[in-house]
RNA sequence: CGGGGCGUAGCGCAGCCCGGUAGCGCGCCUGCUUUGGGAGCAGGAUGCCGGAGGUUCGAAUCCUCUCGCCCCGACCA
């Protein structure tokens, strides 16, 4: 391909609505341009990128025995209120009537239609069991789309499914997308983890996440280096560090006026780690109250899972039920259900005294107060590995691909069922599986960039090799150029040579800019001595190699670098 | 949905407080020179000042409403 023929908008300024790294560099090298918030173009280049992103992924689908197909991305409703989420799920999902006023929605995600074709076509266990996928757009409409390509209202996904007979055969599905999404993230060049995580809205009993660390992500992933333990926070456990026992008798304090831990605690001079903070939350069931480590943070999500949505209680609310001001309440002899998190099981607090002004040492669990034991907590720096005991790291990652075991929650209410080798009918045991080729694109950015641009992975870059020539009106350093540049696609190598009349400079920056991994320079100077230059982006180092062997050297620099 | 910021030339911004012919840099077009890390000189084009109302002799500027975009938070199969 010729640079002067293919719409490579690069820019030399920095569109003030990109913050994310990606987000410039792609806006910037010409990958990418913005339609609405949340609505991206991509241009020939981003394209490309996501072309070589879906073949590879493809190739391990395929590779899997999964099978490409196409669904409508136009949805009636219908089918969601059959399984429940068209009522479910809110504003997030975009609805709009046909002619005669059926309710429509666009697919945001497709287990109800994948379901609803597996109902109708599969009837035996001999039909079993099946994988079905396909690369199509999704639609979300999005509270607050963000950081260029890599939270958007419309997305493409490889979203893939699984029929399976039994729990034994969802477990061999499962695995065999698991081992496929590692080997589709590390062909992408991507460093990623594989981490347990929350199965939230898509329900089910258990999921993983594939998370590729980078400042730029949305989610904190637990990480031991250790034994290998990795988790999203939102489900991840943590040992939070004890604290030695004082000794302390149980005795009331005067704490005028100080309410917060961080209060109380310099008040008395005593680490909050010794504090228990006891928080009230109203629940469909009612008052609940949570105590908390005074150095630790509530997991939201974790509380939902054990008592469903909640809100905090109103200052009123408080008096009311536990008969004293917030700021005051400890644990002791209340009549609500009480939760507390494990990592005060042991040892021996401070907390509120249940009357103003005044806060309570001493107090031993299960001694002076009673509670059901969870884990609460957020796991943050600082904390050990719940498995092995060694200090966990914290990552922000971005969150590429996900796999869930769904079981019968979609083929129950759809009623997709087949009959066994006993003639019984039997729902089909499901999983899903989805990857976004635009986030691998935007990590592998987030991961691979340097102050001159973007350095692709050599397996999705938009093209294999830059060459370029110098000086375009030197006869020898064109017919040079086009030398190599016919040997190379004769040899299957995708080129992109930048024949524009411009400086070597402009075509150096946009070479940096838009990163190819590798670049072929063809110069008057080197050629007088019958020598091209090779330089490896990543590192930008250059070999002056001889004419006759570009080809050969091209091959081998390729293979160097990842 | 809560909080904050911003909409003026393709991009980045000034002008607004204090109303009076819309500017700067980069880019773009033409010509000449230049050609190993975003060239130099000369000439040129480009604006519904986000939109709608209002105040005023007069509005980019003041007032009201509205739309859009970005950031933080909530949310996120």
């Amino acid at each position: 391909m010729l640079f002067s023929k293919m719409f490579i908008p690069t820019l030399r300024g920095i569109p003030s609505e990109a913050e994310a790294v990606s987000h410039k560099l792609m806006l910037r090298a010409g990958y990418v341009r913005q339609l609405a918030a949340g609505l991206y173009i991509f241009l020939p280049l981003g394209w490309r990128v996501l072309n070589r992103i879906n073949r590879i992924l493809k190739e391990e689908m395929e590779a899997i025995g999964a099978q490409e197909i196409s669904m409508p991305i136009l949805h009636p409703a219908e089918i969601w209120q059959k399984t429940g989420r068209w009522h479910e799920i809110k504003e997030e999902m975009f609805r709009l009537k046909d002619r005669t006023d059926r309710d429509m929605c666009l697919g945001m995600t497709h287990e109800e239609i994948m379901t609803w074709l597996a109902s109708k076509e599969i009837r035996s266990y001999r039909d079993l069991p099946q994988i079905w996928y396909q690369i199509q757009t999704k639609l979300r409409d999005e509270a607050r789309p963000k950081s260029g390509i890599l939270r958007t209202r419309e997305f493409i996904m490889k979203d893939s499914y699984s029929f399976d007979i039994d729990e034994d055969g969802l477990e061999k599905s499962y695995n065999l997308h698991a081992e496929a999404y590692h080997k589709i993230f590390k062909r992408c060049g991507l460093r990623f983890y594989q981490v347990e995580s929350d199965p939230g809205m898509m329900g089910g009993a258990f999921a993983h996440e594939f998370m590729a660390p980078s400042p730029a992500g949305e989610d904190e992933i637990v990480l031991c280096d250790k034994c290998g333990y990795t988790a999203n926070v939102e489900v991840a456990r943590s040992v939070s560090p004890m604290s030695s026992d004082m000794g302390w008798e149980y005795e009331e304090v005067h704490t005028p006026q100080k309410r917060t831990v961080a209060e109380v605690s310099g008040f008395l001079n005593i680490e909050p780690a010794y504090f228990i903070k006891s928080l009230l939350f109203m629940a469909a069931e009612g008052p609940v109250l949570v105590l908390i480590r005074g150095d630790q943070e509530l997991h939201e999500k974790k509380l939902i899972r054990i008592i469903g949505p909640f809100r905090t209680a109103l200052k009123e609310e408080v008096l009311s039920i536990l008969g004293v001001e917030a700021g005051f309440i400890g644990p002791m002899e209340h009549k609500v259900r009480i939760l507390a998190d494990q990592s005060i099981k042991k040892g021996i607090y401070i907390s509120g005294a249940n009357k103003s002004d005044f806060h309570v040492k001493g107090i031993k669990p299960d001694i002076h107060f009673k509670a059901e034991w969870h884990d609460l907590h957020t796991a943050k720096e600082g904390d050990a590995c719940p498995e092995c005991n060694t200090l966990i790291k914290i990552e922000k990652s971005i969150e590429i691909g996900n796999i869930f075991k769904l079981g019968i929650k979609y083929s129950t209410p759809l009623n997709a069922v087949f009959l066994d080798k006993d003639g019984q009918e039997k729902p089909l045991i499901m999983g899903s599986y989805g990857i976004g080729p635009a986030r691998i694109a935007a990590a592998a950015v987030e991961q691979n960039n340097d102050k001159d641009g973007i350095i692709w992975p050599k397996n999705i870059a938009p093209f294999d090799v830059e060459i370029i020539p110098l000086n375009i009106n030197d006869q020898r350093t064109m017919d040079i150029s086009e030398l190599i540049y016919a040997n190379l696609k004769n040899n299957g190598i995708e080129v992109l040579m930048d024949d524009r009349d411009e400086r070597p400079g402009v075509k150096f920056k946009d070479a940096d800019l838009i990163g190819i991994p590798i670049h072929i320079i063809i110069g008057e100077k080197a050629l007088k001595d019958g020598l091209v230059e090779v330089k490896k982006r990543h590192i930008k180092e250059i070999r002056k190699i001889p004419l006759e062997d570009v080809i050969k050297e091209t091959f081998a620099v390729m293979n160097e670098i990842e």
